[in-house]
DNA sequence: GTGAAAGCGCTAACAT
DNA sequence: ATGTTAGCGCTTTCAC
């Protein structure tokens, strides 16, 4: 492995010519010239250890999921990457597994990396992720954080489910189940708050038994739509309110035979490719993944340019539904 | 930030006994008490560029991949992150956007992070991309790579297609179309011999409009289905031979009001969710992603290790039929 | 515009 | 078992 004192000496210049070349300071042409010729013969890469020793800058993000086996995270982060990557940042992605302990150790891992910011979506409590990360620029995706103490970028999730929760009631419905995520999460409060309130707009009474939450994951979602269809009174329509959820509601109905857009009305919630492959399709609504990321890394490269403009803003992304012919007109 | 320096100070000894006890060497029970109350009284973490700068080792490995907003690579990765994590190994995944300039780059600046172990998934030629590694220990996934010059972990693909297509053959199906990927990369070679080979074990002719081979991305299932159901003859069951194929397979399938498991016979491949979300539930042959991760990860280990029986083996996984409902008796 | 030299924080060889 | 010290490869003053 070559080092700079070699493309120096080769060069005929000394490291000092060197560094600045390759760091954009002007030398004369001649220089340029005698160190491209040298970088090029010696194949030399520049030593990103001593670099960050010596700036105390990494050109780097931290990026901490809860896991990577789920395609509405990793889509974000695609979206992240190729932005970070088109200004010279790489990303450390590091998975916590749900669990914050192993959270707070990936946390003083990328920090020892001297990340130059962070773009995470927490497992633990919110107020709890951002202490200690006062000096560096953090952009919270899918989460909302206490006093605006970071950036955070989410989908518009009342309004979302709000207009899912319409759109059955326009079609008449009036005695809807509704799965939704652990109210530990602040997603989830959102997408419950505008169920309800389409409900109460439309002076529709929510029954008890038609709420159901727990985990965001796919056997729950199933399991609460056997509650639901197992019911002696069932609802004639039913809101999953996320991926998994949906996944599983689906999974629950095809087994008992209960086909959606025939003998039950259902909205489902991203998983766009599912919605497409069954039949009747279903109609499902859709957060947009490349603009949540797109806001997140835009956002991150504001507030590490030191734009105070950028800090702890709270950037909403809409949803869109995407229609299918899972909706019976009741 | 406090350097090594201070906490040699504050515990009152030499910079050299901290930093050995902090890797590991066994100092005086009440030097260890001492720098232990330093590194927590000033919240020391070592700093990994001049540790690195030091050592020149980083303790992390490059994962480089063509994606990351496909399941079957991140699942993969997933289960690699975790025996990786818990053997203090940290990963730099990179994506490459199937652009082979890109992961030259990416490989650039994994050389330069100095890491001690690269997993991929190349998208260019593997012959070329192994080129240029020869000092690191390298494992590829889902390839096959040239004269045995890195380790490789991969599904045994013949075995899967060929037991796909006999579970069609043996309930009387003939007439099989068959969706490829493209005969640049290994796997659908394999996949394609597969196929062959049983066809012709129970002497059965294979109709050349019945083969149809294109990338492995959803519109080309879907396109490739499309053309098989239009045909004056169409065949009795369709075989997809990857995850995005069978979604595509599956959405043209549905589109056209062909069910799979009623009006034509079907076995896909991967897409275990879908599988199972579909009515009729599809039978698919399912690779074994952790499995894979597994293997590919604790082989780069032995490889790290210095263990030569670790070099330059062919690691093949087996994949398993997850039995639906979705083939008929002809 | 260029060069000499200090020093970032750590580890490892060597001496004690 | 512990301390002294050189030096990893780079950037950055400062003097020219």
């Amino acid at each position: 492995m070559p080092n700079i004192a070699e493309v120096a000496k080769l060069a005929g210049v000394s490291t000092a010519t060197v560094s600045k070349y390759l760091n954009g300071v002007k030398v004369k042409a001649k220089n340029a010239a005698a160190i491209d010729r040298a970088v090029k013969e010696l194949n030399f890469h520049p030593n990103d250890f001593a670099r960050g020793l010596r700036t105390n800058r990494s050109m780097s993000v931290g990026v901490i999921l809860p896991e990577l086996d789920n395609l509405f995270f990793t889509s974000i982060i695609s979206s992240v990457d190729e932005i970070l990557d088109a200004h010279g940042y790489s990303t450390f992605v590091c998975i916590c597994r749900s669990d914050p302990d192993r959270e707070k150790k990936k946390l003083d891992f990328l920090k020892r990396k001297k990340i130059d910011g962070l773009i995470a979506v927490p497992c633990s409590d919110t107020s709890d992720f951002v202490k200690g990360l006062e000096g560096i620029p953090v952009v919270l995706i899918d989460r909302l954080s206490g006093a605006g103490s970071c950036s955070c970028v989410l989908s518009d999730n009342f309004t979302a489910a709000y207009n899912a929760t319409e759109k059955l009631i326009s079609n008449g419905h009036k005695r809807i189940g509704v799965l939704l995520g652990p109210d530990s999460n602040y997603t989830p409060i959102e997408r419950r708050a505008g169920f309800m309130a389409a409900m109460s707009t439309h002076s529709l009474t929510v029954d008890e038994n038609f709420v159901k939450s727990g985990a965001y994951r796919v056997e729950s979602g199933y399991s609460m739509t056997k509650e639901l269809i197992g019911l002696r009174e069932p609802p004639t329509a039913i809101f999953a309110t996320n991926n998994e959820l949906t996944i599983g509601a689906v999974t629950a109905l095809s087994e008992s035979g209960v086909t959606p857009g025939k003998d039950i009305s259902f909205i489902g919630f991203d998983s766009d490719t599912l919605a497409k492959a069954m039949n009747p399709a279903l109609t499902v609504m859709i957060q947009d993944v490349e603009a949540i990321g797109r806001a997140a890394a835009n956002n991150l490269l504001d507030q590490i340019r030191g734009e105070k403009a950028g800090r702890s803003q709270i950037i909403r992304i809409q949803t869109e539904l995407l229609d299918g012919k899972s909706i019976v007109v009741q």
